[in-house]
DNA sequence: AGCAATTGCGTTATGCTATAACATATGGCA
DNA sequence: TGCCATATGTTATAGCATAACGCAATTGCT
């Protein structure tokens, strides 16, 4: 069940950074944002983010290459397949799970005897009030920190 | 339906090497197979690529930062949802889409009022030859050529 | 044919993302 | 005390992707 071992500074600092945010971070922008606290290099980001990665507490969006808090730190114990949906002009995310989804990729992984390790699923497009925004003629924010310095 | 309009040199040459390679290669990879062609930079794969994805002859695998070869230039018009499983000894890909995936995550994007624009599903894992290979002692192929210039 | 607009191409330079390798520090524990 | 594991700091490098420029080929029109 990957017990939390306590958070050491760095990654304390990290997870802040990513919660506070609320919404996804390139590792070079929660750089950016920790120079005052004294980090110098990307790496002391990476490794803190291995960490996080590890327990569950962050999670990695492959599509924009950058990372985001759990919204749920909730148990991620339970084999759970997580997908995000993320509106590309706001940058917000949705996690959620649904044990249909679920099945049926578990469907397919056992008639073709595949044995899954890890699952990337990520739909990515417009939230309602973006759209809403959108059709009453209003720009909308500039979109996710990532590709950004 | 997004009419395929004769492919030029520099595309038929990415998509047969995508096709011959028969596993996700990156874009650098592809570059090195195509240096005897002519191919200095890696913009002349990049553009390249830029065109088969839009017509949907390749895909990118954002867990792996590389490109595939549609394993059934099928007709991605249908709004079809595609899925990938990828293998993390052979590489091999196995791409298929299924009907009551696609319904969930459409009832979702319902439910949620939210305009999806674009996919990511990829799960990773080990398929059922690595799998058989593992059980019986040997080592198996090297994995993906991706990340190794 | 003449001409403009589009598209593709080649090249150079640059930026963003991620990790290797080495050094130092710290804390638990035999 | 001495050993081991983990965290950290620092420098350098590898890998992925695009900006910007100029030129060439093609297309579509008059
Ligand atoms: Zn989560
Ligand atoms: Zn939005
Ligand atoms: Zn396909
Ligand atoms: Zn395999």
């Amino acid at each position: 069940m990957t017990q939390t071992p306590a958070l050491t500074r760095n990654q304390t600092l990290v997870l802040g950074t990513l919660t506070k945010a609320g919404e996804p971070l390139s590792a070079y922008a929660i750089l950016d944002r920790l120079r005052e606290e004294g980090f110098r290099a990307p790496l002391q980001v990476y490794r803190a983010l291995d960490k996080l990665l590890e327990t569950g507490l962050v999670h990695r969006l492959d599509s924009l290459k950058a990372f985001v808090a759990c919204s749920h730190p909730h148990e991620h114990a339970g084999e759970t397949m997580v997908a995000f949906a993320i509106c590309e002009n706001c940058a917000r995310v949705w996690e959620f799970s649904d044990s249909k989804i679920e099945a049926r990729f578990s469907a397919w992984a056992e008639a073709e005897d595949f044995e899954t390790r890890a699952t990337t699923l990520e739909i990515s497009g417009l939230c309602a009030a973006c759209r809403a925004a959108a059709a009453a003629g209003k720009p909308g924010k500039p979109g996710p920190e990532t590709s950004r310095r």
